[in-house]
DNA sequence: AAGCTTTGGTTGTTGCTTCAACTAAAGCTA
DNA sequence: TAGCTTTAGTTGAAGCAACAACCAAAGCTT
């Protein structure tokens, strides 16, 4: 196709089978948890991190870090979650001009209902699909990967 | 390979960092080719099938089983690309209900001009982060993941 | 303390994706 | 050949994300 520097033959098999992968995944942790809990995969995550943090309450800065979103992007599904009685915004004390995301009550029961069916998806779409050695290489590749794409460690996804 | 509701360690670790992978390569790619050919990765993508095609051509069912889109989005990105100058649409002689879509010699030239650009972003983000070791393995993991995800072959991405 | 800069967040606009009609050509059935 | 169904594709409306502009509180600098 071009003259300039291409992949090799494996690289370029491997490249075109994980790119594959990388369109299609999203679209079926969407449209599970849209069916079962009408909440996009972005919104459970959101919630999801705002579960593990202490108070579940977590400074809209921080919580954009934790889900990898640009702040106006986070702020605007905050709105809805929002309105939806699932989170709450309040004023932080110490800096006005900060703002806490909380998990309400309702909320914490929605993603302690939904998350069953969200790791049986899980299950089903990936993680059964792999042997215990490639969930291990997978991990290896990943942590690789993401020295590059998040350099700063913004998900935190090191160290549970 | 157990059946638990929630994930063991090990598979939780790899989950983690695997969403986290997914979640940011999409904007990686997007962004080199923003940059340097105005073009999103799906539309880039629309473009290299085209020009992989016999003539240049595909029937817009068949690309969009090649690209993974729904009819609907191809038609709509077809439609801009086609206010570009990079793609063409004539009607099919046999069929006339279907469409062929074509990719001009200016769409073949900002193909030939966007590829290493592309394939270094590749190389950078992914491909050069590996061991030819876990470039295999991830051809492997790919591969079973996508036996699921895209039962049917969509994506034609067997054989080169 | 006045004035500038930085930080934290929200709001509005634009563009793309999805979903739901809708049109038109084929194909089938009687 | 009339009438129904299926297939191919387009179009329009609604919702979410990216980007830019904006406001307000903090923090510096003098």
């Amino acid at each position: 196709m071009c003259n300039a520097p291409w992949l090799t033959g494996p690289q370029l098999r491997a490249w075109m089978r994980f790119v594959a992968v990388v369109e299609l995944l999203p679209g079926v942790l969407d449209t599970q948890l849209q069916r079962d809990a009408q909440l996009s995969h972005f919104e459970y995550f959101v919630m999801a991190m705002l579960s593990e943090a202490p108070d579940k309450t977590l400074r809209m800065t921080d919580l954009a870090d934790h889900t990898n979103a640009t702040l106006p992007r986070l702020s605007h599904v905050v709105a809805r979650l929002e309105k939806r009685g699932l989170v709450a915004r309040t004023r932080c004390a110490e800096d006005r001009r900060a703002t806490n995301a909380t998990l309400t009550e309702s909320g914490w029961e929605m993603i302690q209902a939904s998350a069953p069916g969200h790791v049986r998806n899980v299950r089903d779409n990936v993680i059964d699909l792999l042997t215990d050695e490639q969930v291990g290489q997978l991990e290896a590749i990943s942590e690789a990967l993401l020295q590059k794409l998040d350099p700063a460690n913004r998900m935190h996804v090191r160290g549970e």
